[in-house]
RNA sequence: CGGCGCGUGGCGAAAUGGCAGACGCAGCAGACUUAAAAUCUGCUGGAGGAAACUCCGUGCGGGUUCGAGUCCCGCCGCGCCGACCA
């Protein structure tokens, strides 16, 4: 490659600063009650989703994000903020330990490896962090606190009647480990024999797993279970004080899925058991002509008739072999079997058969529907396909004539349906639901897609539970005896079988003569549900966060404490809903001060690659910060990054780009500095102490206007653009006033905050007025005065369509402009046999003759 | 199949309902240079015209409005996400 003359010397001066930055503590943000605190500055907290610090190194996406945090943490400091900017590290997970497994090296070394050289780069980018309050989700200090969380929610209850988590205590029934908030359960798990552990539903795609894209099976499990549903309502309703994306909002929603119906309760013919059908549709009842148990169902082997069972048991098997990418694969036919049952509609004594079939599903209401074929796609098709009857109970509102041809799903009017004969649909629903319950044979409720969060994994690099078993029950490790940390061991393989393979430390597991240690280990979900507590007081030996710290950075009066979020929109549920979980289950307990984390969140777009396609090491278009780095400085990759386009918008690398952002940074570096003829730098000779000129001062006016504006609405890419406005202004001026400098360069500190504090170092040494650092100064105020024009310029419009311009004083009466504008000639052409019916004005900008 | 988002020059993009294309890239021409690179200056949506200028133009069709890239309705295309949730 040809070594092009660099613009400017960013690689000496750019290491310079970010050690310099190090060295003096620049960022480091006081704590209440720590010495440099000032009571008087507003908080602001503002925090990046902590990487995972994979063996890629850093990303250009992460640097996005980053630096958009970044700019808002510079410029929140320049604004007079006490500000709290961390950064720490995400660093259990599978892929360290998989690289464990293959390369025998225990997984903490590769962590650290893999922490050291994230740290690097993104000390190697300026971003204005608090190291001093890095932290790790794997280190003793921080999990000792993930493991007493746990404790806090094995030790609590949901209690529904104040709606809140309580201590157990509280709790007056006689089973306490029937309510805990972390509770065990036997139940069918996706189990990965490939990864050797089973893995939460969010981590299955399309039957695979979401790391490696190995098969995934189904298999009953004694696991580790988080009582989230109990908190679904409080998840969806808080949800309305945050400034969050619409979007986002939704997506949540979606995912916890509330839905009213009605449980129901039909008979079976011949025998005493019931069945529990959960319907969003209790109007339709009357349309019921079968029921379907999902073929998991408890209930399918025992009311199967001999004469079914054979087909029945051969149904069953076919279903368990299908993956759930078979089973969920779109467009496909229906498929089911005939149990040979018959129950009893409670509504009408009608018979109808009871069929299995996988279109139900196990774990979503009670696991069995009943069937309105006429009212329900899915029905339709089944009945259809199988030739079960089909009764229309909804007639179409409009009065027409119900069509039996085609299933009708929308709202209507009862038909056929006695008790509601007649009602629409919304009064139907609550008339045969309180009529259900009135008979005993049902009652309204609320279903969600929502499931416990199976909490427990069968790895070695995660928190290993708190938790002790004696004599088949399970109690708390007492909290002196945190952290548990997992024992030293050669061999962290799985076992193959789920069997974790902490089970292979047995000196570790035989807690006592009787009591053994769990030997599961939390999911990496874990340790990022509550690092932003963490954040505000990570020393903290005594408590989980300190409660001045917590109040302090936590507080603004708002729902949420975190007063900006910034991340990828692949965390919009998971993450998201977990530390709120956890968030509110700390707050209902009184440890923290805020019903929400995150009050306002923003999502960045996704960086494609140079071809528009998604970044991959198999398609060969990754971009590697560092080399952008190493040829144009990590200011042009932070200034490239932000003037791609907007946030949240996904985008295109461009290396001309990046080179376009870098000329103008030379731009900048050359208005203080000229090359000597030995080609070292000194400070431009035009460069002289004197006065703007007023279109200068509009300039520079206009800038600090609009870049100020523009950071806080999230515009960096205009707010870019701007100061490129200003500085072509400039590029050519001589004698050039210094004065520009002493605004331009403060104002540009937190896109690109090396050569800003490098040229005001270098101007400190000819001018004055250069203290500090560029990126310690109070931030620059514009006067509108100097905004102002005297004449101002209309745009002259003819039915709409522009005919000529006007120049005028500003603020000139109406009636001048409109005489003005009458008498232009181009005007007069184009009125010439029409009447001028209207005239509308916008003031100093615009003027419309209406003519017909 | 459904939900959400997005469609503006050769490209990334900009535009409180008020001059479409700021700023940058690429391209063309010029200055500087022995020459090139770098830098600086000018031009750069399309069609027509020698020019002044004219007409057309924000995926397509309709609507609201004095005025629509922007708001509303319907379509088409692309992207992301969820997918039989009763």
């Amino acid at each position: 490659m040809a070594v092009q003359r660099k613009q400017f010397p960013f690689s000496e001066f750019e290491p310079k600063w970010q050690q310099r930055w190090l060295d003096e503590g620049a960022f480091r943000a006081a704590n209440p009650g720590e010495p440099g605190f000032d009571a008087n500055k507003p908080k602001y907290y503002v925090l990046d989703m902590f990487p995972y610090p994979s063996g890629e190194g850093l990303h250009v996406g992460h640097v996005e994000g980053y630096t958009a945090t970044d700019i808002i943490a510079r410029f929140k400091r320049l604004r007079g903020f006490n500000v709290l900017h961390p950064m720490g590290w995400d660093a259990f997970g599978l892929p360290a330990e998989q690289f464990a497994i293959k390369t025998g090296q225990h997984p903490r070394v590769t962590t650290e490896r893999n922490v050291d050289r994230f740290r690097a780069q993104l000390q190697g980018i300026g971003f204005s962090y608090d190291w001093d309050r890095e932290i790790s989700t794997t280190d003793p200090k921080y999990f000792r606190w993930t493991q007493w969380i746990f404790l806090k929610l094995y030790n609590s209850w949901f209690n529904p009647e104040t709606q809140k988590a309580e201590p157990i205590e509280t709790y007056k029934g006689d089973n306490a480990d029937s309510v805990r908030l972390a509770y065990v359960s036997e139940q069918p798990v996706n189990w990965c024999p490939a990864l050797g552990t089973v893995l939460a539903n969010e981590e299955v795609i399309d039957g695979k797993s979401e790391v490696g894209g190995h098969p995934v099976e189904r298999r009953p499990l004694r696991q580790w279970v988080l009582r989230i549903t109990a908190f679904a309502e409080r998840l969806i309703d808080e949800l309305d004080g945050l400034d969050w994306p619409e979007g986002i909002k939704l997506l949540q929603k979606n995912w916890i899925g509330r839905s009213e119906g009605a449980s129901v309760t039909f008979g079976l013919e011949g025998a005493s058991e019931t069945i529990e059908v959960f319907t969003t549709r209790p109007d339709t009842l009357f349309g019921a002509t079968y029921l379907v148990l999902a073929p998991e169902h408890t209930l399918v082997d025992q009311i199967t008739t001999a004469e079914q069972r054979d087909a029945v048991e051969a149904y069953k098997r076919q279903v368990a072999s299908k993956s759930d990418l078979e089973r969920t694969e779109l467009a496909k036919e229906k498929t089911g079997v005939f149990t040979g049952a018959y129950a009893i509609n409670p509504v009408n004594g009608a018979r109808i058969p009871i069929w299995t079939a996988d279109y139900v599903l196990t774990g979503y209401g009670t696991g069995a529907i009943m069937a309105v074929p006429a009212h329900d796609e899915r029905d339709w098709e089944f009945a259809t396909k199988f030739q079960l009857p089909i009764i229309p109970v909804v007639a179409p509102a409009d009065g027409s004539q119900p069509d039996t041809s085609a299933v009708f799903v929308g709202e209507g009017i009862a038909i056929n349906s006695a008790p509601i004969e007649g009602l629409p649909t919304k009064e139907a629903k609550a008339r045969i639901t309180a009529w259900l319950e009135e008979k005993g044979i049902g009652h309204g409720t609320i279903n969600y897609k929502l499931r416990d969060w199976l909490f427990s994994r069968q790895r070695y690099w995660g928190e290993p539970f708190p938790i002790l078993w004696e004599e088949g029950r399970h109690r708390a490790l007492p909290d002196t005896e945190l952290p548990l940390v997992q024992p030293e061991m050669e061999d962290f393989k799985p076992t193959g079988s789920p069997e974790p393979p902490l089970s292979k430390a047995t000196d570790w597991v035989q807690y006592s003569e009787k009591a053994r240690r769990e030997t599961n280990t939390m999911p990496q979900w874990a340790g990022s549900c509550w690092y932003y507590l963490r954040f505000c007081d990570p020393l903290n030996p005594e408590r989980f966060v300190g409660t001045d710290a917590e109040n302090y950075w936590m507080d603004a009066g708002k729902p949420g404490g975190v007063d900006l979020y910034v991340g990828g929109t692949e965390h919009a549920v998971l993450h998201l809903l977990y530390a709120r979980f956890w968030h509110k289950v700390l707050f209902d307990l009184g440890y923290i001060s805020t019903r929400e984390p995150f009050q306002r969140l923003v999502n960045q777009g996704m960086i494609l690659g140079p071809d528009e396609q998604k970044m991959s090491k198999s398609r060969g278009n990754v971009v590697n910060p560092d080399s952008v780095i190493s040829e144009y400085g990590a200011d042009s990759l932070r200034l490239y990054e932000m003037f791609m386009g907007p946030l949240e918008q996904s985008k295109p690398w461009s290396m001309k780009g990046v080179e376009g952002v870098y000329r103008f940074l030379g731009r900048v570096w050359r208005l203080a500095m000229e090359e000597t003829q030995e080609g070292d730098w000194t400070i431009s000779p035009a460069l002289v102490e004197a006065d703007l000129t007023p279109a200068q001062l509009r300039v520079v006016h206009a800038t600090i206007k609009k870049v100020t504006e523009d950071i806080d609405g999230f515009a960096f890419n205009t707010a870019i653009s701007q100061m490129m406005v200003c500085t072509n202004e400039f590029v050519n001026a001589s004698p050039r006033p210094v004065a520009v400098l002493r605004t331009l360069l403060v104002l540009l500190s937190p896109f690109a905050p090396h050569i800003a504090d490098e040229l005001w170092a270098l101007l400190a040494t000819k001018f004055s007025g250069f203290h500090g650092r560029a990126s310690s100064q109070a931030w620059p105020v514009w006067s509108e005065e100097y905004l102002a024009v005297s004449e101002a310029e209309y745009v002259v419009q003819v039915n709409g369509k522009l005919r000529d311009r006007l120049v005028v004083p500003k603020d000139a009466p109406q009636a001048e402009i409109e005489a003005k504008a009458l008498a232009l000639e181009k005007v007069q052409e184009s009125i010439t046999g029409k009447t001028v019916v209207k005239i509308i004005i916008v003031p100093n900008k615009l003027i419309n003759i209406v003519a017909k």
